[in-house]
DNA sequence: CCGCGTTATGACACCGATGTCATGACACCG
DNA sequence: CGGTGTCATGACATCGGTGTCATAACGCGG
């Protein structure tokens, strides 16, 4: 009935085998055969030989429905994202980075030994709900909800006893979260663009309506007020108002940082992909980077940063350290460990400074842009 | 016992209400309550209403486990992939893609109402066999290995009766597939710079030991002959022999083809990430793109090309086609189709022309390059 | 009013593991 | 040699649904 082939592939329709059809094969009890699976009784060597054998014989594989089952316990991690299928038309701003968010959960709960489940709203927040019942039907041990940018999210309500993390982002519940820390972040990046010599520091926004924004500029006028320099309103600006990616508004925005009267030495964008234009355009307008303007990312979105010539200082996103603290988070919270949460949830990463910044003499060289300015507003 | 909270969340410790739970609320039989669930027979209006108000009163969730376990049928596809953990460190050059072809498959699982299970290699393929363990024990109805990259593997045998379906790879044993064609992409590439008028067309491969190199030698050889032009393998090279990404290596290659008696009028590189490299070195040396040389890429990835100034001519691998199909084939394969294998396992895409290349003149400007060469050689 | 078919519902076994308890086989000690 | 404790194993119930079959309730024609 049951066969072997030359591959040690069984062959019986799919139907798999049973503790039932061990034991009947090694001549014992199938609780027997349940002692030998976990190790939590002992059995005779020869018993357990014999058992093992026929489970190699049957190619017998537990049903995890069967175990969790009677042990009310499925071993599964339920994660929801929209990471993977970020709908490709419009690219988003921050596409990529939340997959290494992924990554890093999936780090830490397949040591574990636990299973992660991944569902995808494919861009929908209505296939949430429908997302989060099916994990509950699978009677899930916790959940993660990953997003794809910083931002506050209202997610339907989980039943309680099943813990839910949410990484990238918050909601008005207090829910526990791991959010990137924006603000140090860019605090760092461009308090290390001071400590190269520059002054008149321009920043490229993202969409104002984003969280991290405001976060970031506050950031940025953090780095200032520690070097003792004053916030130029004049010197943040949000090319793309509306979110639409047009290189022309890009220049304006650039265009209205170099014809101040003190214009920046630097541009900090708000992403690396926002640099990568930058470089473009620049470089059309005949303003050599760093030498006559000094550009910096951040994500540190590498593909970008590394292969951009020359390649780009940026602040790197620590997404995979999010998922590690995430999962590890939520680990606690499954075992109801009463000091999950004294952790802090911002997480912050490291500086990755290349060479699209230059380091200025003790004299600002602004005058350098002040110069050129004929060659740059063609 | 069971406690409403204001959400409508259902505190009880985690331990979920059952069908027995809501036959005793609603007053019925488990028997009547599986009926309603299932709609396989009919219930009095009157009961089904009261049945519902229970359902809902308890917010019960029907247990996948129990159902599964009976019916012998889990719902649940598993998915193997190195995607989502490609380690950060080498940067792969096929990094991104294959997720796109998780997103393909993700929509295609998700419309059936079965549910996707994903699980990671993390780069370390002696994970797989645990991996498909795990999934066995789910009891998976089907199983989807997705590669990083074009290329052969041999996977751990797998019980018959759990269609395996093979993307973005293929083994020596003939199980079901899905490959790019890489061929017949790189051809049409090369065919649309030919209609643009250019005969000398460097090819900057990928490392010779990919699957996907040999099969873009051979498109790129079948345009060439379309066309009536000559093979010269001079205008083949391979950058990188050893993997190791250098911009020096980069240069050497690029040089190599300039220098020769007749240099090529654009280059056509492994992927678009070797092609943003190109467009920095060759703007350092002062060869503008596309006035002086052309550029293309492979792969169309698009936050390079469309980013890159100027946007970058390529060609699309139609990766979310590829994980649709892959997913059809799989559910064919689960339903035993016998017609499932007729459809041809090759996915092509798009050539995305935009204006890296130029448009020669009927008169070849070679002789440009030529000319410039005491620049270019610097 | 009886017989019969249909409709609505319930009783019960079963899927494949594991927890609980019982039992038989030894070994050891007095 | 009998009592007692440990070791190895088995019988049985149980988890939460669903398939099978039985049965009660109802409608209707003769």
């Amino acid at each position: 009935m049951t066969r072997i082939t030359c591959g040690g592939v069984v062959e019986n329709g799919g139907i798999m085998a049973t503790i039932y059809d061990v034991a009947r094969i090694a001549g014992v009890s199938p609780k027997t055969v349940s002692r030998v699976l976990n190790g939590d009784a002992p059995v005779k060597k020869h018993t357990r030989e014999a058992i093992n054998a026929a489970m190699a014989d049957l190619g017998y594989v537990p049903s995890s429905a069967a175990r969790s089952m009677r042990s009310n316990k499925s071993g599964l991690i339920g994660l929801i994202t929209g990471a993977i299928s970020t709908k490709p038309e419009p690219l988003e701003p921050q596409g990529l980075p939340d997959l290494f968010i992924v990554q890093g959960i999936q780090r830490v709960i397949g040591a574990t030994g636990k299973t992660l489940m991944i569902a995808d709203t494919g861009g929908h927040l209505n296939k949430v709900a429908p997302l989060i019942n099916t994990f509950l039907q699978h009677r899930v041990e916790g959940l993660i909800y990953v997003a794809e940018y910083h931002q506050q999210v209202t997610l339907p309500p989980v039943p309680a006893g099943r813990p839910l993390v949410l990484v990238n982002c918050f909601d008005s519940l207090g829910t526990p979260a791991v959010l990137p820390d924006d603000r140090r972040c860019q605090r760092e990046l461009v308090a290390q663009a001071i400590k190269n010599g520059h002054r008149r520091i321009g920043h490229l926004t993202l969409l104002k309506t984003q969280t991290a924004t405001a976060l970031r500029i506050d950031g940025y006028k953090d780095a200032l007020a520690e070097a003792g320099i004053g916030f130029d309103p004049a010197l943040v600006v949000t090319p793309y108002p509306d979110g639409a990616m047009d290189s022309q508004l890009l220049w304006d925005a650039i265009d209205r940082l170099l014809t101040l009267p003190q214009p920046p030495t630097v541009l900090c964008c708000g992403n690396d992909e926002m640099a990568m234009r930058v470089y473009g355009i620049l470089r059309t307008r005949g303003i050599k980077v760093p030498e006559d303007l000094s550009v910096a990312g951040f994500d540190n979105y590498r593909v970008i940063a590394e292969t951009l010539y020359p390649p780009l200082s940026t602040v790197e996103l620590p997404y995979a350290a999010m998922g590690v603290r995430a999962a590890d988070l939520l680990l606690s919270l499954i075992q109801s460990d009463p000091e999950a949460q004294t952790a802090p949830p911002l997480v912050s990463g490291p500086v990755c400074w290349r060479s699209s910044v230059t380091k200025l003499g003790p004299a600002s060289n602004a005058l350098t842009y002040l110069q050129s300015k004929g060659r740059i507003t063609q």
